[in-house]
DNA sequence: CGGGCACCCTGGTGGC
DNA sequence: TGCCACCAGGGTGCCC
């Protein structure tokens, strides 16, 4: 479920519970999500340890141990982290805090997964992330270049760039006035540009907004977003588009829902 | 490298 | 009301 956006907001939502405060009780319900790893081992490694930075890095949470180790989260299609709600149907394991603060991972699918790694190597082919400020025009234009995909399947690589799902694939493509099945390069780099614009303007919008909630997306105080108000094309086949008053149109593209603009995307 | 697909797992919805 | 096929914001691995 989560895409870059959600993933942010939750992030920025438990950030000042989780910053420099110690681990005092793990709380398992369901370990199918954690990987790699034994509950006990799981529970023996995070009690008594303090969290000392909290980052993301494309849909991946990266909390830092005082161990030196990480616990990094992956929410998959339906994961998301609760602060201090008991009453979650999907509850999977819990982290306490000092001070009686609890953080609930909650995932009612099970793609999600949690894992206490040495180092992030795990993460070392993630392309660039597209609000770092690090990821310019020429540079995007270069990397459309090296590929010869369908855009949207590209766009949803996360080794190509961190942090797009579904939904913000189709919205920026959509902005762009770009054709989701258009090959990476054939993009001209009026397009290229036009969709890097789209891309970083879509995504602060919706971290902004709280994230998209289509479908059952909540953030960490069990909110929903407000992005979905916002969408121009994802989930809104047969509905008029706004900028041409053509029928927005779903395909399939990599056994993914697409929605676009016949009309205005080329 | 690109394309296509199965699969991981669970739940909600819409059609019949 | 009941059943069932289909769909879902992600990602990996395999085969051609």
């Amino acid at each position: 479920m989560p895409e870059l956006p959600e993933v942010e907001v939750i992030r920025r939502q438990i950030y000042k519970i989780v910053k420099n405060r110690t681990i005092k009780k793990i709380e398992i319900m369901d370990s199918r999500v954690i990987k790699g790893i034994t509950p006990a081992e799981f529970k023996k490694q995070l009690v008594g340890k303090k969290i000392t930075e909290l980052s993301r890095r494309a849909k991946y949470l990266i909390f830092n141990l005082s161990s030196g180790k990480i616990l990094l989260v992956h929410l998959g299609m339906a994961g998301t982290l609760i602060i201090g709600d008991k009453g979650q149907k999907y509850n999977k394991y819990a982290l306490g805090f000092e001070g009686g603060k609890v953080i609930y991972y909650c995932d009612s699918r099970m793609f999600g997964k949690t894992r206490i790694l040495d180092n992030l190597e795990m993460l070392q082919n993630i392309g660039p992330e597209p609000l770092g400020g690090g990821l310019g025009r020429e540079g995007f234009f270069n990397m459309l270049r090296k590929h010869k995909v369908k855009i949207k399947i590209l766009l949803l690589n996360q080794a190509f760039l961190a942090g797009l799902g579904n939904i913000y694939a189709c919205e920026a493509l959509y902005y762009a006035g770009i054709h989701p099945k258009r090959k990476s390069d054939k993009i001209t780099r009026r397009e290229s540009d036009k969709l890097l614009e789209g891309i970083k303007k879509i995504l602060s919008q919706s971290v902004k907004q709280g994230g998209s909630s289509v479908d059952r997306y909540v953030n960490a105080s069990g909110e929903k977003g407000r992005m979905q108000n916002h969408l121009k094309v994802y989930g809104r086949e047969g509905l008029p588009c706004e900028r041409c008053g053509g029928k927005v149109k779903k395909i399939n593209l990599g056994q993914r829902g697409t929605y676009y603009c016949p009309r205005c995307q080329k």
